[in-house]
This record gives structure tokens, sequence and C-alpha cells, in this order.
RNA sequence: GCCGACGUAGCUCAGCUGGUAGAGCUAUCGCCUUGUAAGCGAUGGGUCGGGGGUUCGAGUCCCCCCGUCGGCUCCA
């Protein structure tokens, strides 16, 4: 669950995937930290500021955009050009991974990864953040005695502390802990650190009954090693820091939630109540930032949605069971086009196969075993026969690659479809279009021989990259997928393991590409290249996927014919080039803010008369486009030109077309492009140079 | 599933401490005949998410469900 970002040159970080950024003091890391205690504040707009208890060598300044960025690096990888979509693989230059702080060889051995980076906690952004969290910690302790504090790292856009609380807190008391956190602000309570022996940590915890904070001096801490602890006025954290001088340098915060966290990550653990809040160098920060926050929720994906027609959610479909309105079904027919015929040139066979399987059919690929909770309930007939909606494809196309022997000259052989498959995930985790219990995958397996396996993975990478950069999709990241030292979560000998990592490492680098670690996201028969993409709001998720796969071929006894006339096993790649139309779709409307590019336009020109004396015209003109395939809506109402303008940007149409006497009399249109651009052309004129645009998919 | 917030017309929302629902947009019909960011009028539209309860009286208070949103967990 730990996220190593490998990107040389550029400054390290470790990230805990359900615990992200600064968290409770690692063994390896406690200790005495060395530096000069409660520097002098110097801090300014420039966000440039001191930091008491640790060594930094004075000010520090950062740059960074308000979404706190970090992470995703804006278009991945050279050499994007969708014009010419089959391309080699560009000349490899070989990354190094860094795992606890060293180079590792592209032929490295896993090692289990700190939870912590040192470098991470010197961001004086995070620095402000995590000082701010102890200043929560501070207040709702003081307001609610008999709390137990858990633990209160800096996140991406703010922080959080979790707390045992004796009552149940809501939205309600948020102001009233502000208020208290205000105070501990005006007066300055200072950071100091503490330096404990281990038994004096237990014995000062104990004292204060804060059984969270002794797991961890306990977990975490050994005999000989000093606890780092902080003072913040009265109250006393286990904690690393470093942390601002004092709490007076806190120029701006807010509380802005409250939700439920389990102790540990773990959900058969108890709950806690964490509050996240967020903390900024200055009032203008936060309130740029409390502006973007609106900004992203007009962007956001449900509302556009709607607003544009593209889909709809009705109870009365069963949850999470989306309904693709025209709009929507236009936008997503185009991607599909694209996308098979894509597939096709590059050698993918597509397949239609059915959305139900017999129950065996998933107990022997182990979907059953591992998933049965997030599958459908099984459909028994008055036969016995047992059925379910097929949560993924694979199995499916497994029994294509069955139907016949196959010979190596048939590999590799790379069976693809756009199905729908169907998760009952639970009803917390729904989320719009982006997490949904039926979905339709661009979905392919690749079976090949051993020998294939890198050209394949390779193959697949470009694919996606490919879909992407075509889209305009330039933020994300890959992540390399494997397993956690509790393999027992696992199927599969270590040495396939090491095999089928390996492949993947080779693959990006000889693409030279930079990818960070995330352990323990493999799938549970193989590691994977995962594509992480953000959404409007910077939450994180998967779109394209690739994974390769020793064990179904070995479930299911996949075989081809070598040419010696041997029988072999094949290796299976697992890829979702385009991950899910509906995840893809809700991330486009983000992307492009519900602007199409006009390829994908559900109506690409709206079709204005002036009046209705120029019906018959903007008819005439509408017919032309129409027989050219261009979708057309023509507004024939009896409202105003401006109007009729105003409700076309809002539906984001990319032209439109505006007909009056002028354009009557000869026998042109007046063209507005959704930029604002504008000018009077023939009809030819406008037409051509719209399916030249339509044609190369430009954006 | 768990924690928190929310749920009033198709959409966006108003409705104070309980006294049997309102606006704008949309839709329909009519008038206007319009030149690139919103012409005018009329009409239609809600068992206030559902079910219980308290009360003379519940959109408003209480309980239980359902759903949405934000987190947590999960994500083949």
């Amino acid at each position: 669950m730990v996220w190593h970002r490998v990107q040389p040159g550029v400054r390290g970080r470790v990230r805990h995937a359900d615990d992200p950024g600064l968290v409770l003091p690692d063994g390896a890391h406690l200790g005495p930290v060395p530096g000069p205690d409660l520097l002098a504040p110097v801090h300014d707009h420039q966000r440039s500021l001191s930091i008491a208890g640790a060594a930094l060598g004075g000010t520090r300044r950062l740059d960074r955009d308000h979404q706190g960025g970090g992470g995703h690096g804006r278009d991945p990888g050279a050499g994007c050009n969708p014009h010419h979509p089959v391309r080699a693989p560009h000349p490899g230059r070989v990354v190094a991974a860094r795992l606890n702080g060293a180079l590792i060889a592209p032929t490295y051995t896993l090692q289990p990864m700190p939870e912590y980076d040192a470098e991470y906690s010197e961001d004086p952004l995070y620095v402000l953040r995590h000082s701010t969290a102890h200043v929560l910690a501070a207040a709702v302790t003081s307001l609610y005695p008999g709390t137990k504090y858990a633990g209160g790292p800096p996140v991406e856009n703010g922080f959080y502390y979790d707390f045992d609380l004796p009552r149940p807190l809501g939205q309600e008391d948020l102001p009233e802990i502000e208020r208290r956190m205000a105070e501990i602000v005006a007066r300055g309570d200072r950071f100091e650190q503490v330096l404990l022996t281990h038994d004096e940590a237990v014995q000062r915890f104990r004292e204060l009954d804060q059984p969270y904070k002794l797991h961890w001096v306990g977990e975490k801490a050994s005999d000989d090693e000093l606890v780092s602890c902080y003072r913040t006025g009265d109250f006393f954290d286990l904690c690393r820091g470093p942390h601002l001088a004092s709490a007076a340098d806190i120029p701006a915060f807010k509380l802005m939630r409250v939700a439920g966290a389990y102790w540990l990550g773990n959900e058969h653990n108890r709950q806690l109540t964490r509050i996240y809040g967020t903390a900024w160098f200055s009032k203008e920060e936060l309130e740029d930032y409390l502006r973007a926050l609106a900004e992203a929720e007009r962007r956001d994906h449900k509302r556009l949605g709607r607003e544009l027609r593209i889909f709809a959610l009705d109870d009365r479909t069963g949850l999470g069971n989306v309904l693709w309105l025209p709009n929507g079904a236009t936008i997503r027919r185009e991607l599909e086009r694209w996308i098979v015929d894509e597939e096709v040139a590059r050698g993918y066979l597509h397949v239609v196969t059915p959305v139900v399987g017999r129950l065996e059919l998933y107990r022997q690929s182990g979907h059953w075993e591992r998933y049965r909770d997030s599958m459908y309930p099984v459909m028994e007939a008055e036969n016995g026969e047992e059925l379910e909606l097929r949560p993924m494809n694979c199995p499916h196309h497994i029994l294509v690659y069955q139907q016949e022997i196959r010979s190596y000259r048939d590999l590799p052989m790379r069976i693809a479809e756009i199905g729908n498959n169907y998760r009952w995930e639970k009803s917390g985790e729904l989320m719009g279009m982006v997490r949904v219990r039926s979905f339709a995958l661009n979905d392919a397996h690749i079976f090949c021989t051993p020998e294939q396996l890198h050209q394949e993975i390779v193959g697949a990478i470009e694919l996606a990259r490919y879909f992407m950069c075509t889209l305009g999709v330039t933020e994300y990241r890959y992540r390399l997928s494997v397993r956690d030292p509790d393999k027992s979560k696992y199927v599969g000998t270590d040495e396939q393991w090491a095999n089928a990592e390996g492949a993947l490492v080779g693959a990006l680098e000889s693409l030279g590409l930079e990818y960070e670690l995330g352990r323990g996201e493999a799938a549970f028969y193989g590691p994977k290249i995962d594509f992480q993409v953000r959404d409007v709001q910077r939450r994180e998720f998967t779109n394209s996927t690739v994974q390769v796969d020793f064990q179904m071929p070995e479930r299911f006894g996949l075989e081809y014919v070598a040419p010696d006339g041997s029988r072999q096993r094949p290796v299976m790649v697992h890829r979702g080039a385009f991950g899910s139309m509906e995840r893809m779709t809700a991330y486009l409307i983000e992307l492009y803010d519900g602007a199409f590019p006009t390829w994908l336009a559900p109506v690409q020109v709206a079709v204005l008369p002036v009046t209705d004396a120029h019906l018959p015209y903007a008819r005439e003109v509408a017919g032309r486009l129409r027989a050219a395939r261009v979708r057309v809506h023509l507004d024939d109402r009896p409202d105003r030109v401006g109007k009729k303008v105003a409700e076309a940007r809002d539906q984001r149409i990319p032209y439109l077309v505006v007909v009056g006497a002028r354009e009557v009399e000869g026998q042109t249109v007046s063209v507005r492009h959704r930029s604002g651009e504008q000018r009077t052309q023939t009809v030819e004129e406008f037409l051509a140079r719209l399916l030249e645009e339509i044609a190369q998919r430009r954006r």
C-alpha cells in the first residue's frame, strides 16, 4: 500500500495509500532529530518559513499550484502524435526505481518500503498543515475531555486528525472547534520537541491515557532509541515533526468536514472520527483554494452529465446502473468505433460474448473464491443451473481461445471486446459514473509465448498511450502494482511473480517511462501497470491497466503447439487500454469541462435562423451538413438569436451557424466557434474544414 | 457496509422559533419577426424521498427505512 514516486532528478517521496502523507513514526526513523530548536519565524507570502525541531539548513521556498500538486507530471513520455497511430517503440531510456532513497538497478529485488520519507515532511506547506493538525487535536482534546487521539498527517490539500471521542461529533461542532483553534493560534503556543526514552514515552502516554499512541510507541520503537514527541500548550503528541515554531505562524486554516475512518485502515477495527481541514500561508490562498473547490464542483461530471444530458442515474434500474442518454450514447458510440477500429488495425480480434456465465466458470478462474462478496447474487434456475452475471471477461475470452487447438503460429492472439461487466460494489462506494455496478470494459486478453511477452506489454502500453494522447489526457502516471509482503492474498509461485514483474519493468524501461511502485496493488493473479489519472477534485483512480498473468492459463489448462510439436502453456496479458466506457466518459466530461472535441460532441453544429423567414434556408444548410454525416441541431424556435446563442453555448456546441437575410442573399453561413471566433463563409468551405477537423479528431 | 451532511416542481433554490407550499429557468400555448450571452404573456407542474410517531395541527419536532454527496473500507 506504499507507493514510491520514481522520478529521477525530482524529489522522491513515499505515500501511504490509506494514510497518505506524514504518518506516525516508523520505528526505523525514530530517534533523536538533530538540529536547532525554535528558529525565529520568517515566513511571508513567498512561502518560506522556518521550522522547529528539524535541521533544514535555513529557510526553504516552495513553488506549487493550489491543488497541492506533486505526483502528476504533464505529458509523461514524449512523442505523442495521434495522427500516426501505429508507432514503433521509441528508443529506450533506462530509469531506475528509487527505493528507500537508493537507486535500484533494473534487476532489483523488491524490498519492504518505509512508510515515511524525510524529504516529504520538510515541504513547508506540509509542515504548516501538519502543525495545524496538532492545533486541531489540541482544540478537540481541550473541548472534549476524554478524547483519545490517534493520528493526524498532512494530506494533499490539507490535513486531518483521527479521534476516538466521548460523544459523537457532527458538522455543527466544527465552528466551535475552529474558534478554539483560533484561540491557540492567537495565543501563539509554541511547538516544542521533547525526546523521551522508550520507557519514558510509554509511561507518559499511559499517564495521558492514550492507547492509540501507546500502540505506536510499542509497535515502532525499540528500547535504545529516543522517541520524538511534541508539546503544543497542554497538548502532547507522539510525533517525529518537523513543525512550525509556533501556532502563531498559521496564517489561514479552515475545517472542512467530518468523516469516519477505521483505526489502522482496517474495517474490522473501531471507526474513529476524522476531521479534515486545510491550511495555507495566507488568507488569499485559502480563498483561492475554496474558489477552486467551487469551480471543481461546476466541472463535476455528475453535474455536467445532467446539464448536458449525457447520462442519468435512476434508482429504478438498481443502484449504480447508468442510463446513457442520447448525447452520452453518441459520445460513447464515437469512442467505441474509434477504439475498435484502432484495435483491429493493431491485430486485435474483436469478439462478442455473453454477460452471464455458469458459476462454475468463476469457481475455476478463482474469482468466485476471492470476490464473491462483490459479485451479483447467483441466479439459480429450476434445473439447478447456477448462473452469474460476469464480473469480468477473462473466462469468456479463454473459452474463445479454447475453441480450437492453437499453434504457435496463432500467437500472439489478441482477443478483445467492449463488454458489459457487473460487480456488486458496496452502496457507499458508488460514485456517479466513475464507480458503478455495471460497466463496459474496453478489455482484451492477449495469449502469447513467454518470448512474446515483452513486446505485447510494450504494445499494450503504447496503445493506451495513443488513446490518451489523442484525447488530450496528459496528466497521468504509471504505477507498477506489485504484491505486498502478505503473499497469502495472491496465487502463483515466487518465480512466476518475479518473471511477471520483470516483464512489466522491462517494458516500462524500454519505453523510457517513469513510474512509481504500488505495493499491494497487484491483482491476485499477477502484477500490473496501472495508468493513474485524477478527477477534477484531484482524486486518483485507474483508467488503463496492463496485467501479466501466469495463473489463468494454468487454471484453465491452456495450451499451444510449439514448433517441435510439444504442448506449451501460453502467458496471458489482461489489458484495458481505455478503462471502462463509464469511467473514461466521466473523466472526459471533467477534462473538457463538457466541451467535447468536435468529433465527439453530441451536437457538432447548431443552425440558428435569425427569423422564421430564414427557416427554409436554415433547413437547407442543416440538410447539407447532415448529408455529410455531421450532427446538426436546427433551432427553429421563434426566439431571439441571442437567446439561441446563449443556450447553444451552455450546451458547449462547437459551431453555431447563424443564417439571416445576408446569408440567404450571399448563400453563405455566419459561423461562430464556441471559442468566440466568428467568420462568414460558404457552406462548402465550412463543411470542408469541419470534416477535416472531425476526421483528424482535433481537439 | 461504516461515519458525517443533505433530500421541497423536470432543473436551481426560498419557506424564521410547527398554523394545511413559493420564485426563476424548463415545458405547453399565444404574441413579437428578431443579427451572435437570454423579448413578453398565459397555462401546466409538488401526497415537501418513503413509512411510522408527537401534536388540535408537521415541509418544519422524534424514530425507522430509501437515496444522493463527502470520507473510510473495497476495487478482479
